[in-house]
RNA sequence: CGGGGUGUAGCGUAGCCCGGUUAUCGCGCCACGUUUGGGACGUGGAGGCCGCAGGUUCGAAUCCUGCCACCCCGACCA
């Protein structure tokens, strides 16, 4: 267990790695940029997924389960779609190893595929390929369907949780029989990704369109949710694309709509990952560990027992398992740490460090007086408490301490977004405070381009509420109805 | 994939340039005792194919070659 986690400010990115190793979350595995998720990390990711998958189904979808292996050839069916993913597929050539002779194994030569398998970068080709066969009529559609999965991607650079070449997912498909519905499934899961990230995560989000260059291969529109972090670079935290009839064409999906006219479908696809941990941890958290809204923490309150004595133990446990008891009557995640083991000084920082909301301590001081001290992750402060206070006391914290942690982070966002006029200006707020820049763009990619080569700075979006202003892009100086939104981005 | 760096006990490290006793130190771990309201202290103890594979040498953690993994910067990206 590290004493000293790196200062936030000192470095970033050695701080956020030291407090995803030390607070438990997850670690490298020492295998080609893949990370091993531990239980208290995973734990963190089951509350997230269960929460989607609850807003998945309210929303009208269905889970099912599509090949982790793609036979090479699906993929030269949608052209751009390749372009986009061909660099950084792993492929599977072989299916046998043998004894080399001398204790190892090789690749038995002999066992070549005729045709190679990609492990997915993504679905939506295998996918296409089974809809064909489940799509006549209008009256199969929509189809609704979303896969939890893991995925591959042979990124070059790795970082734990947010480019990991595995990584665990899930992907919605949908089918439509209109272009209109196709879209407004799309703008339906951005709205349920932005929901869940600010209600559950307590990560404010701006939900936009990418631009052309930043936007899936195969879609032609792409929305998103960015978030900003606490270094101020942006972390794109979900995406959902409007895929038109491309997949649908490469694929060879038509239906025979109620007039008897037969039509390729549209379709749409989204998806979020084990990114949003990323998000999570580096939104909330300080320099003495994680900070978890209480809505995805494990444990919302852990309580510290005090004591010399075994007959003080017994003293304090007897409240401790009482207001455990209260606690989880109203639904309340607690745990008791009564270990022996440690010290409760060593147990605050261990609880500090793993983001637990609330601490209780009760101590032989605290059985004398009716007391119990409480003590808060998000504002470090702590205070004492009669017993009789503490059940409401503590109901009440874990919405506040929710809201806080998202008003905290949204201020910061308000604080770390600038608007400006001129290319001179967004380079000097670029290089002194970073975070998000409003501006206004021509709209073409020579300009977006030129502005990534000089400055690393991209377009997050296309901001769904921007105003309507007339302005002149910082650049060329050609018309613009809107400032768009960039950042340096991970 | 290009540039730079690192790999020594569970973790963090010294030693490497300039080869030569039993590989250094701190944390952690185990035992016993004293402790317990913010990461306790003392005494004793265990734990190493010095990343892996070759090579040079009487002798390699140290020099050479190859490979693997990790970190940083680029390019790429959820």
């Amino acid at each position: 267990m590290a004493k000293n986690l790196t200062k936030r400010s000192e470095d970033y990115s050695k701080w956020y790695n030291e407090l995803v190793i030390n607070a438990d979350l997850a670690e490298n595995s020492g295998v080609r940029g893949c990370m091993v998720i531990k239980p208290y990390g995973f734990s963190i990711w089951e509350k997230m997924q269960a929460e989607l998958d609850r807003m998945f189904k309210e929303t009208g979808h269905q889970n099912a389960y599509f090949p982790l292996f793609i036979p090479k050839s699906y993929f030269s069916k949608e052209a751009s779609h390749v372009d986009g993913f061909a660099k950084e597929c792993a492929v599977v050539t072989h299916y046998r190893l043998k004894d080399d002779g001398e204790g190892g194994v090789v690749v038995d030569p002999s066992a070549k595929l005729e045709e190679e398998l990609i492990v997915r970068p993504t679905s939506e080709t295998i996918i296409w390929d089974t809809y064909r066969k489940w799509i006549q009529s209008y009256r199969d559609l929509p189809l609704l369907v979303n896969q939890w999965a893991n995925v591959v991607r042979w990124e070059m650079r790795t970082r734990l949780f947010l480019r990991t070449s595995e990584f665990l997912w899930q992907e919605g498909h949908t089918a439509h029989a209109t272009k209109k519905e196709a879209i407004e499934e799309t703008e339906q899961m951005v709205n349920v990704y932005a929901d869940f990230v600010e209600e559950f995560m307590a990560v404010p989000v701006i939900k936009g369109f990418k631009t052309a260059s930043e936007r899936f291969a195969g879609a032609e529109e792409t929305y998103c949710i960015e978030a900003l972090m606490q270094d101020g670079k942006a972390l794109q935290a979900g995406t959902s694309h409007f895929l038109g009839q491309n997949f649908a064409k490469a694929f060879d999906v038509k239906f025979t709509a109620k007039d008897g006219k037969q039509d390729y479908v549209w379709a749409t696809s989204w998806g979020v990952s084990t990114r949003l941990m990323g998000a999570l941890i580096m939104t909330h958290s300080d320099d003495n560990g994680l900070v978890l809204p209480p809505k995805l923490a494990p444990n919302q309150v852990v309580i510290v027992p005090i004591y010399r004595s075994e007959e003080q133990f017994d003293l304090v446990s007897d409240i401790a398992n009482q207001v455990m008891k209260e606690l989880r009557a109203e639904g309340i995640r607690v745990k008791f740490d009564h270990r022996d083991t440690h010290k409760p000084g060593w147990k605050f920082n261990e609880y500090e460090l793993k983001g637990v909301p609330v601490r209780l301590a009760i101590g032989p001081r605290d059985v004398e007086n009716g007391t119990l001290e409480l003590a808060r992750r998000d504002t470090l402060t702590k205070e004492i408490i009669s017993r009789s206070e503490v059940i409401a006391t503590v109901v009440q914290l874990m919405d506040e301490i929710q809201s806080n942690l998202y008003n905290k982070a949204a201020n910061f966002r308000t604080e770390n977004t600038t608007e400006v006029k001129s290319y001179d200006e967004f380079k000097e707020v670029l290089n002194s405070k970073g975070g998000f820049i409003l501006a206004h763009w021509d709209g073409t990619s020579e300009t977006e381009e030129k502005i990534k080569n000089e400055t690393k700075a991209t377009i997050r979006c296309i901001p769904l509420d921007a105003k309507e202003e007339p302005g002149s892009c910082m650049i060329t100086g050609k018309p613009s109805n809107k400032k768009v939104l960039f950042a340096k981005a991970y």
